[in-house]
RNA sequence: GGCCUAGUGGCUCAGUUGGUUAGAGCGCCGCCCUGUCACGGCGGAGGUCGUGGGUUCGAGUCCCAUCUGGGUCGCCA
């Protein structure tokens, strides 16, 4: 049965009824959440986008054929109700925003009939993913996911007002784009028009954004969509949305305070969290020192700290070696954890061993003051003591080393040291602490390529005082780079970006582009820089992480509308799909059979 | 591509060293019920134990393969 609305116009949303007088007379719509028959009387909670309102249905206010009616309505039927708003005669609901009120129906459409839905529509569902996301348009109707997405939508408005206010201007730029061989993988599309040749899908709008530098627009930003053909994570969907700026006649102070301010004041409207400007700022190597991350969680200590000067000519041969060969031995100390049993201490050493550890040294420092370790038969009674007290270790502490490369150090400790601290619960979920990463290395060597690439991208500018060393010594130089941190996530990240063609030629060359393959790949932003560009700085900030951090959820699925399972595909709509040979034929393409 | 983990009525789960007819709560269907809101009472339907092999007198349980989620390493300028 589906009846017209024809002649009845909602008046409120459920939750609207708290400004309503008793006895007006309103029309409601929305779903079933519960029906409760108790006979001679039907009392149905009403679900719409604002909460839940109770219905009752009494035979004398609404008559027999709306009576009968109403005993017919299931879970998730779409309804109308026509009546006037009453103070209810039962007991108060104290856990419902209208609990004091109730509509007395004196009429009811059913507007749409509904099948039984496959899984409860409720909050905090414990449902499967796979059958949520199969309908997700039922897992969006429970109220904690709407209320993510009426919060992403506040968010997005606050920025879109507070740049505005800062004359920032909002440009789209394309989705259809050039294939870039750096950085990660590309979508593509193929071309109809142009048979063989591909647009790629863009990672992100950095070339636009630039070149609207140098046509003028000296405050650009976008909300924009970006995409990366890489496996995902938690934190990591193939299709996601940037927070994009670009501004000229800046340097990275300016970018940073702009957007300071900006996540300041997100975070005091959405959350009523006081951010304390400027964010604290740390150079890349203190924070891979102090942290073993680029990314750290400021929210607990726990600091990394060098020892290879206490062990580099020790007894324990794994400790004098790493040293030996150009590399260091550092340690964590976990407080209190002496105690922490054979067993477990072995998984943190499974653990360490997925970050190319080799192994997880450690030293309990028991109760009575004696050590319980894996290596302390190798080391002289001072060695050890002057180790307990680079850690400041006192009786009940666990030290846990790692000895290597500095990168594997760095990787091994930092990600040992966040575990840990979710184990030690020192990760609390109130507390906010931001910071920004500067000066990072501009280049990072590949093995596998054989070549030095760019950590952040070719448009980085290098630290002027490091420009000469790049072409004696190019790991060493320093970008004009910034990340922002919130609780060990990377937020955003942004530069000051070359202006100049002759540092830009020099960047490729280090990077081992010929000037032939730099001018065909970037060859119009290249010619773009020979009419005039301003210095221009930007950021761009992951917005879907933004709001699973400032909303406190663990995965991207909880603030993405229709997300992207693990494999990449869609599970509602089953894209990825093939496509008829005529397509392909138009396109120009042929499958060359399955792959394995 | 590697590693870890989960899959048992519609949903969430239990299921012992392999042993009768695989259970529970919720949901669903029917009847009853005038103040419920986790409504209540009575009755009922509903399961190829993800799939395919194998071991066994006998498999939800053991073995192999595979599919589908989730997490993670690699990867992610």
């Amino acid at each position: 049965m589906f009846e017209s609305m024809k002649g009845m116009k909602r008046t409120h949303r459920c939750t609207e009824v708290l400004n309503c007088k008793i006895g007006e007379k309103i029309t409601v719509m929305g779903w079933v959440q519960k029906r409760r028959n108790l006979g001679a009387m039907i009392f149905v909670d009403l679900r719409d986008i604002s909460g839940l309102l109770q219905i009752l249905f009494d035979e004398t206010y609404i008559g027999k054929e709306g009576f009968d009616k109403a005993y017919t309505l299931r879970n998730e039927y779409v309804i109308a109700v026509e009546g006037t708003i009453e103070k209810r005669k039962g007991a108060v609901n104290e856990s419902l925003a209208t609990g004091e009120l109730e509509l007395c129906a004196t009429s009811l459409r059913i507007l749409a009939e509904a099948q039984t839905p496959p899984f409860p529509i409720e909050e905090n569902s414990q449902t499967n993913n796979d059958l949520r996301l199969k309908y997700r348009y039922l897992d969006l109707r429970r109220p904690d996911l709407q209320r993510n997405f009426i919060k992403r939508s506040e968010v997005a408005s606050i920025i879109r007002n507070f740049l505005i206010g800062e004359k920032f201007l909002e440009i789209e730029t394309p989705v259809l784009c050039k294939s870039t061989p750096e950085g990660a993988r590309d979508y593509l599309v193929p071309s109809r028009v142009h048979k063989g040749s591909f647009y790629a899908l863009p990672q992100s709008p950095q070339l636009f954004k630039q070149l609207l530098m140098c046509a003028g627009y000296d405050r650009y930003f976008q909300i924009a969509k970006c995409f990366r053909d890489e496996d995902l994570r938690a934190d990591r969907q193939p299709e996601f949305t940037q927070l994009d700026l670009e501004m000229s006649f800046v340097d990275e102070d300016d970018v940073m305070d702009v957007t300071e301010r900006m996540i300041a004041e997100i975070f005091k409207k959405i959350r009523g969290v006081d951010v304390q400007l400027p964010l604290q700022r740390m150079t890349w190597i203190e924070a891979m020192n102090r942290f073993g991350s680029d990314k750290p969680d400021l929210r607990f200590g726990m600091e990394l700290k060098d020892i290879s000067d206490i062990v580099k000519n020790c007894g324990f041969s794994v400790f004098a070696n790493a040293v030996a060969s150009g590399g260091s031995v550092r340690l964590i100390n976990a407080k209190g954890q002496a105690g922490m049993p054979r067993k477990k201490i072995d998984a943190l050493g499974d653990f360490a061993k997925d970050y190319g550890a080799k192994g997880l040294a450690y030293l309990a420092i028991t109760e009575d003051g004696g050590y319980k370790s894996s290596f302390a038969k190798f080391m002289t009674e001072e060695e050890l003591s002057r180790i307990v007290s680079a850690a400041e270790g006192e009786p009940g502490d666990l030290l846990l080393f790692a000895a290597d490369k500095n990168k594997i150090v760095w990787d091994v400790l930092g990600a040992l040291r966040v575990h840990l601290g979710d184990l030690m619960g020192l990760r609390d979920p109130e507390t906010f602490r931001f910071l920004w990463i500067t000066e990072f290395p501009l280049l990072e060597w590949s093995d596998e390529q054989g070549r030095y690439t760019a950590m952040h991208h070719p448009f980085t500018m290098p630290m002027e005082e490091d420009i000469e060393k790049l072409d004696t010594d190019p790991g060493a130089v320093r970008a004009r780079a910034y990340d922002i941190v919130l609780n060990g996530t990377e937020l955003g990240g942004g530069s000051v970006r070359i202006h100049q063609n002759d540092i830009q030629e020099k960047m490729f060359e280090v990077l081992g582009f010929t000037p032939e393959k730099a001018q065909e790949q970037f060859g119009f932003l290249l010619t773009a820089f020979k009419y005039g560009v301003p210095p221009h700085a930007g950021l761009a900030y992951g917005f879907d992480r933004l709001m699973m951090l400032l909303l406190g959820q663990e995965s991207l699925r909880d603030v993405i509308a229709f997300p992207k399972v693990k494999d990449a595909s869609c599970l509602m709509t089953d894209a990825p799909g093939e496509v008829d040979e005529k397509q392909l034929e138009e396109l120009g393409l042929s499958l060359s059979g399955q792959e394995n």
